[in-house]
DNA sequence: GTTATATTTGTATAAATATGCAACGACCTA
DNA sequence: TAGGTCGTTGCATATTTATACAAATATAAC
């Protein structure tokens, strides 16, 4: 349907163009743009386009569209700001990155030259991690944050 | 403090392994794991950690750490027309690609954000698929289907 | 056209989430 | 010790968001 259609690329512009906190509030602003709509069909709209809510150090909680990559505006010269999560599966470590990052956090991981770090391959946000069979992940996690600090925030 | 610490790492390790759809399930979950925490607190630590909640096909709407946030897994088709086989082995899944597309058919897996797929490397005609220890191999084969209608052929 | 079937929407309400406020405890400093 | 500040939490509740249901609207088949 055509009504929808534009409806949904009202929407689209309003959330990638304002912080919007509230579907009450995307409602006005919608109905400033010619658009009528209730709580509830917004509702299922932002359902069906995959729109997620998330915290926002000002507004509170903000909408924010798919694909939309949330970068944080103030950049850190740390460079294990950069590493996101490590999770372990059988004899490999998985350690995600921002994008693009893989290759630079996997440097000083190679250069640790741990016997339990057998090696890594660095994808782009991905490095992996190939262990002993019977390494330590407490021991891994270990030599990770001493050369990364800030990774225990998030593990 | 550390006390707090811990509570979020246990929330964090769930929402990364799980699919959880309310801050009430959230709670469950971490009874289980010997947290006690209520709603309001739980709600406040979720916004501290930035944690966003999106839709999501199955469960309605999931709870995803920052830096993962959702992606759009709707994707053209005739890209899978490039994915020559399918296999695991141990923990892994091996994807095999004409030659040039492996990183291209790797976007839209990394996109699912699923549980059970922990990261994708890609080379020229390989993805690596790294998964959860306990992943089912027919729910990956699944999820793939889904968004790589054509794969369905070389199965 | 008519009828059947599916999709979209609004209303009312349920469900889920955020937050004001008071209370508690940790850690100061005098 | 008493008094002060600061961070954390639970309770109660306000706010926000999702959804069951029925009505309206579109879509298709005849």
């Amino acid at each position: 349907m055509n009504q929808k259609t534009q409806r949904f690329a009202t929407i689209r512009k309003i959330i990638r163009n304002e912080l919007i906190s509230s579907q009450e509030e995307l409602i006005a602003r919608l109905r400033e743009c010619g658009v009528e709509i209730t709580q509830s069909t917004l509702s299922r709209d932002l359902k069906y386009m995959n729109v997620a809510k998330v915290p926002h150090k000002e507004k509170g909680y903000i909408y924010v569209l798919p694909n939309t990559v949330q970068h944080d505006a103030n950049v850190s010269s740390n460079i294990s700001d950069n590493i996101t999560s490590l999770t372990f599966s059988g004899n490999l470590g998985v350690l995600k990155t921002k994008s693009g990052y893989a290759s630079a956090i996997s440097v000083p991981i190679d250069n640790l030259d741990s016997p339990d770090i057998l090696g890594t391959i660095a994808g782009d946000n991905t490095v992996l991690l190939i262990l002993r069979e019977d390494a330590n992940r407490s021991h891994i996690i270990e030599s990770l944050v001493r050369i990364f600090p800030m990774m225990s925030n998030i593990l």
